[in-house]
DNA sequence: CTCTGTGCAAACACTTTGCAGCTAA
DNA sequence: TTAGCTGCAAAGTGTTTGCACAGAG
């Protein structure tokens, strides 16, 4: 319980943050964005409206579904988290804002955070810098995990 | 009218290719597959099942939507094509399988192919290939395309 | 007090599945 | 001939929308 306690220190210290990001795109500060802001930050795993949802609930038991897949949707658009690459299958975010990349197993769908200091400054190629606007940049890996390697080896 | 067939021999020179592959996975070889491959293969934009079905509707009027989902599926199976990474929308296939990015625009959900050179040759930290099999690895950016800007400067 | 955000339920879009008949090999 | 493929229809899954009420500012 008590590391439990100091966890929770330490992500709910982005909430002032989170609180003035709301502020600033004219939103309001309601329990139920805190709640799903707090266990997105809070979660390392990639989870999608769902498992959030279930998440969320232990803390507001009476918040809906709807209002989870809302509120993500919106921490998506005020920058607050945002939704990883997949392939057309269900939404899944992501709290973590710091640099990092994903691999992605195409046979379980679990999502692997990795870091390599080198892919922290890919360079945008000129042809697309002068038409596009770069949000997000990303490297990208799809395979398969350890475990499911393990599952298909007998 | 002439371009055309021009272009259609183009694409119809992987058809061998493809039955080999087919063949060698021992799936038949049908005029339904046929047709959604090279309807895959000619297109550059990434189409969804849907967009895909229409088209493939001209060359077999009665092929229904569930196979072009059924073979689409299998083509990525088989490496004939590969699903896009978006980001939870619907899926987007990709015939082409040289190696090149993508750029997405989160606004209409274009997806931009790019290449550049330095990009073709992405390291796989080792921590990663210890554990993992990559099979695909890319650079993916996201952000907001030309046209949407313009839309958007108003 | 006002107006955004929420909960509920229905609508929706896309995908998957089961099965009978068809067809490539 | 016969396994695998297709078309149809139905079910499933996840997401979005409309609306009345609740609650943040």
């Amino acid at each position: 319980m008590k590391s439990q306690k100091k966890k929770l220190r330490s992500y709910t210290e982005k909430m002032p943050d989170f609180k003035a990001k709301c502020r600033a795109a004219g939103l309001r500060i309601t329990p139920q964005r805190m709640a799903v802001y707090q266990e997105l930050a809070k979660s390392k795993e990639h989870p999608s409206a769902d498992m959030l949802y279930r998440k969320v609930r232990k803390i507001l038991p009476n918040i809906s579904l709807d209002t989870v897949n809302r509120t993500l949707l919106t921490l998506a658009e005020i920058g607050a988290a945002c939704i990883v690459e997949g392939s057309g299958d269900v939404k899944r975010f992501d709290g973590q804002l710091n640099n990092h990349q994903h691999f992605r197993c195409i046979k379980c769908k679990r999502i692997i955070d990795f870091y390599h200091k080198p892919f922290d400054n890919i360079p945008v190629p000129k042809s697309i810098n002068k038409k596009f606007v770069v949000l997000r940049k990303t490297v990208y890996f799809e395979g398969i995990c350890n475990l499911c390697a393990e599952k298909y080896a007998s």
